[in-house]
DNA sequence: ATTAAATCGGACAAAATTGTCCTAGTTTAT
DNA sequence: ATAAACTAGGACAATTTTGTCCGATTTAAT
């Protein structure tokens, strides 16, 4: 579905935001361990998304990554997606045919276009904050 | 979504069977040639199928590969996917914890379920014949 | 000023996926 | 029998994705 990238982008993405919504900055140690992520392909995601004005990352000692309490609210987890794994979850055929394409379609065209509209909605319709609020009360979980 | 492998596999499945449905045997090349696939490694996709009863192969000269018409109703896109990305379609946890899991879900998992109930719906209801049926008519492409 | 704790970014390495090549074996036709 | 047209399968190569390492830079605290 997602590239490994991406997994750890929207649960880095998530954590941050929980621990911003408490007020503490995290730095990229921590939050290799809270998500259960490689700490130094991390890095490179998280730079990632701080070029994509996902997340906001602050240099030196004390330093770290946030999310400011409006982000966390507006951001939705399709542009985190797209942030990093670009439109292919958008435009790609499901058999792999150069682009999906309505006036070529592929035989799974019609029963594909479906779902992946349904995905997009819920991609477009879920908020970071959407996303933190069972993690504080222990209902969901990013690491296992 | 699904591997290159998995897809130039349902391409070439979908194929076979409608020239099966024609009552010709179709050889490797023509196949790859057909679906705008790698030719060897189709070559080892459509092993992987021939041993998980997907589709039939034949040897020697004049051989190829068919599909019987029982099987061509009967097969569903869900077991061509099965045979081979295996079941991670529907066991993968969309944020890439170990295994999805209802008792210690991950934050998007309430979300991600129904998609993939979808999807799954979808690739369990839809045959191989369902797929080939657009193709003689000209409404649907195996490549562009 | 110095040091320590961070991110940044480039180069590199490992692993997985995708793709190629070649030989062996099988079957049909001549 | 021999040749031709196939598939089977192992070994190998290229590419992409995933992951590591290390030096440079920034900032705060001492
Ligand atoms: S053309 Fe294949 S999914 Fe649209
Ligand atoms: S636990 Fe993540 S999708 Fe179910």
């Amino acid at each position: 579905m997602f590239s490994k990238a991406c997994e750890y982008g929207i649960r880095a993405s998530i954590y941050i935001a929980s621990q911003s919504l408490e007020g503490t900055r995290v730095s990229l140690k921590e939050i290799a361990e809270k998500i259960d992520s490689p700490v130094a392909f991390t890095a490179k995601v998280l730079q990632q998304l701080s070029k994509n004005k996902i997340i906001e990352s602050v240099k030196g000692s004390s330093g770290g990554f946030e999310i400011s309490k409006n982000n966390i609210l507006r951001i939705k987890l399709s542009q985190i997606v797209y942030a990093i794994d670009g439109n292919n979850v958008y435009e790609g055929c499901g058999l792999g045919l150069k682009r999906c394409n309505a006036k070529e379609p592929c035989p799974v065209h019609n029963r594909f276009v479906e779902i992946r509209a349904e995905l997009k909605n819920m991609l477009e319709s879920t908020t970071l904050y959407d996303m933190t609020m069972g993690l504080e009360q222990g209902l969901t979980y990013l690491r296992r």
